[in-house]
DNA sequence: CCCGCATATTGACCATCATCAATGTATTCG
DNA sequence: CGAATACATTGATGATGGTCAATATGCGGG
C-alpha cells in the first residue's frame, strides 16, 4: 500500500476561497511534509540533480550508483521514494529502468512553499 | 556548534557561468538537504503557516502550542530547528520569545528546488 | 530452456528524530 | 528578595530512516 501520488497541486478546487482559517491542517501538513521528507536526504537531491542534468531527460539505476557511491539496492530505494513522491517518473524499457524527472513536479513543491 | 545559517541563496557569485559540472556535490546536497530535513515535518510546516498568518508577522511560543497540540518544549525545540535552518528569527521581549518569517527564505527554497 | 544481467525486495543494523517529563534559566512583579 | 511566568535544555524512549548483504524477480541471449 502506500503508493500515494502526495503531489496534488491543483485538486479540483471547487471556485471560491479556500478558507484559510486555520492555517494549515494537521493531515494537510502531514501530505505536504511527505514530499519535503523525500528532498530531505543529500544523496536523493544529487539524483534529481543528475536526472535533470541528464540531456536525455532520464538515467538508469546503473549510472546513478556509481556518482553516489551507494549500493545499488539503497539507490533504487532512493529512487522509489522519489516516485513515492511524485517526483521521478519510472520507465521500463527491456532490462533497464529509466527514471526521468515529472514535469512542473519540483515548480509544485515550490508552489507548497509560497502558500503555506 | 552547528549555528550554521545553512540558507545561503546567492552566494556572490562571480560572472560567469557556475561551472554546472557534476551536477550537485556531496557538500553542497548535505547543506541543501538541512534545510529541507527542516520543512520535512508536519509540525514545522504548521508552524511557518501560523506564523506566516499572523498579521502582525510574529508569535510566542505560548500561541503556537496549543494549535499545534504539543508540549512546550517540544515546540521549542522545533522553533529552533526552523532558526537553525535559515527560515525564522528569534526575538526575545522580556520573558517572551517572538518568532517571525525571515523575508524571502521561503522563496530562497524555492529557489533551491529551481537550480537543482 | 537455462544463464547472465539489471533492478527490486527483504531483513537486519545503526543512526537520527519526535516527543515528553523533569529541570534549568531568565525576567517580571509584588 | 521571592514567587510566578515564559521559555530553553537535558535525558530518556519509542519510532523512523539510510545503508548494506542476501535474495528474489524479470528480461534478453545463446
Amino acid at each position: 500500500m502506500n503508493s500515494l501520488p502526495v503531489l496534488t497541486p491543483a485538486t479540483v478546487e471547487a471556485c471560491c476561497a479556500p478558507a484559510r482559517v486555520p492555517a494549515l491542517g494537521a493531515e494537510e501538513a502531514k501530505q505536504k511534509a511527505l514530499v519535503f521528507k523525500a528532498l530531505a536526504d543529500p544523496n536523493r537531491l544529487r539524483l534529481l540533480s543528475i536526472i535533470k542534468a541528464e540531456p536525455s531527460g532520464e538515467s538508469c539505476v546503473c549510472d546513478l550508483t556509481e556518482p553516489l557511491d551507494l549500493g545499488q539496492p539503497t539507490v533504487s530505494h532512493h529512487l522509489k521514494m522519489l516516485v513515492e513522491a511524485g517526483l521521478l517518473h519510472r520507465e521500463k524499457r527491456g532490462t533497464w529502468a529509466y527514471y526521468s524527472l515529472i514535469p512542473g513536479a519540483l515548480d509544485d513543491v515550490a508552489g507548497l512553499l509560497a502558500d503555506l
